[in-house]
DNA sequence: ACACTTACTTGCAATATCGAAGAGAAATAT
DNA sequence: ATATTTCTCTTCGATATTGCAAGTAAGTGT
């Protein structure tokens, strides 16, 4: 079976397939949450992804419609990844995948204000992150954060 | 790295590292929309795992107590294979990895009734899916499934 | 007793991943 | 101008994981 083939066209595969390794979701993680764009910014996150490994999956999730690769603004050296609005769809499950783990893992690093927000008001919250990191923001990082906006941390 | 080792202590990573390969979600998706129970029924499944993943993914996945093993009533060669309270926690990735797919698949087999029903009244399904499949029932399969209940197909 | 079913295990080839090193283009420092 | 650094991405060999086919052991049906 090719990488490319499908195995079932239930819609729960078909995510598993798309998204469903151990370093993709990571990546659209550090667009939404914490605004990372470039290359050498994923390479820096605290998981260890490799470089070789990071350049294919930027390549399959340019392909499979998830991201979009531009030349920097002003350094000709920079690819600047961003989200299309098929990746932005993927809010939702990130935001369950986290309340998951910050449910399950005993040291999880999610602050719980963070989880407990999304929790009380889910869809305006979807909206807002939607609408932040479409526009370049994430939801920690940057002057325009989800956060800030909130006034929490 | 070992797998037993976590990179970090990101929800999100977390949650990949207990269910994000490309078989773990397939097996739980199999109790909760078909109500399989077994190894021979998981190994059925359109996907088709081989029984070598299948055997280890039971395995881990019991380990990280998402699973329980348990002696079928009457058949003594027969495990039942249940979810725990944890992994009924799962339940609502499941349906936004469902709706994402169903959503961006052109070819999904997702009955677009059900997921038109998911997004009606979240809050609520997700407690009638948790119920129904805490109580050995699933979604679509079975006398007692969410569906029949819902009186749609 | 005998054949069949069920839950796994085993062995081996194919594939994917990791980690370190390097290549080429563009920016920056001297 | 030249040298150094930065940045995206590639290459290579070792290791780990996966997939496929076949086999084992215990339990069941007749």
């Amino acid at each position: 079976m090719k990488r490319s083939e499908s195995k079932s066209h239930c819609p729960i595969n078909f995510s598993l397939e798309t998204f469903g390794d151990s370093w993709s979701l990571l990546i659209v993680r550090d667009i939404v949450y914490f605004g990372k764009k470039t290359y050498g910014e994923f390479l820096e996150s605290e998981e260890g992804i490799s470089s070789n490994i990071l350049a294919t999956r930027l390549v399959t999730l340019e392909q499979k419609g998830i991201l979009v690769k531009n030349p920097h603004d002003t350094d000709k050296r920079k690819e600047v990844y961003l989200l299309t609005e098929k990746g932005l769809d993927l809010i939702p499950v990130l935001l369950e995948m986290a309340g998951w783990g910050a449910r399950h893992d005993p040291e999880t690093n999610a602050p719980q204000s963070w989880i407990a927000a999304v929790y009380a008001d889910r869809e305006r919250m979807i909206r807002v992150i939607r609408d932040t990191v479409r526009s370049g923001g994430s939801i920690f990082a940057g002057q325009n954060s989800v956060v800030s906006k909130l006034e929490m941390d």
